[in-house]
DNA sequence: CAGGTC
DNA sequence: CCTGG
């Protein structure tokens, strides 16, 4: 189909926000897919490229492809939260005024659910960069190529479970996660099988949600929990 | 040794 | 246990 009404959506948005500091969110070790270039921050949402950048009192963004609604966007970064009102309900004592100062601006992600859980897998004892790093690999091979602006270095989604549970254990092992290339494995399967439902998981109490990831094998207490946070935005876990 | 898990 | 900082 072509595009004959011409008006196919908007290359940049802006989302008005207040209180969100977008580099303190972007690299909390919530999320690993962004990068700094420039003033912006470049990372992949919901399968679009995008790069944003943090304005006074908004966050500017920009895609490689025009979008009549930003809502996959606004979603995931929680522009809709009012920091102001949640800060309200926190009890008013030092340990916490100190905790709110030290944390001001950070936000809690809404991530998609089997790249979230996928990452946590990564990430036991290693660093944020690691994790990154081993990330990168693994969407550059296994991943769909995204749109990117003229002249920009290809960007790849991250790998859909389907894809992973294709691979052998060497194939995951080259993009450097070691012992966690079964347990990644594993969890793919189990998604691709249908044993696990990401989507079902949401709507379950947190309780029944962290039971089922923790029959994954690699998936214990803490990277549950992550899962559920990240991803759910459970407040109850951790 | 490392921001876990078995 | 893998492997990189």
């Amino acid at each position: 189909m072509t595009c004959a009404e011409g008006k196919t959506g908007e290359l940049r948005w802006s989302f008005r926000v207040r209180d969100y500091d977008l580099e303190r969110t972007l690299t909390s070790g919530q999320a690993f897919r962004w990068e700094r270039h420039g003033d912006g921050w470049e990372g992949v949402v919901a399968g679009r490229w995008v790069r944003l950048i943090q304005g006074p009192e908004s966050i500017e963004a920009q895609a490689a492809e025009p979008a009549r609604d930003w809502r996959w966007l606004g979603d995931y970064l929680q522009v809709q939260s009012d920091l102001g009102a949640i800060l309200a309900t926190f009890p008013n004592h030092p340990p916490m005024r100190a905790a709110v100062r030290a944390c001001h601006g950070l936000r809690l992600l809404r991530q998609d659910p089997w790249e979230c859980l996928a990452s946590f897998i990564l990430s036991s004892t290693k660093q944020i960069m690691q994790i990154q790093r081993i990330v990168r690999l693994l969407s550059e091979r296994f991943g769909a190529p995204v749109a990117v602006p003229t002249g920009h270095h290809p960007e790849f989604a991250f790998p859909e479970a389907a894809r992973l549970a294709a691979c052998e254990e060497p194939a995951l092992r080259s993009c450097g996660m070691g012992f966690r290339a079964p347990h990644l494995r594993q969890a793919a399967l189990a998604v691709t099988r249908g044993e696990l439902d990401l989507v079902a998981l949401g709507r379950e109490p947190v309780a029944v949600a962290r039971e089922r990831l923790l029959r994954l094998p690699g998936v214990g207490r803490k990277i549950a929990d992550c899962a559920l946070l990240f991803a759910y935005g459970f407040q109850e876990a951790f």
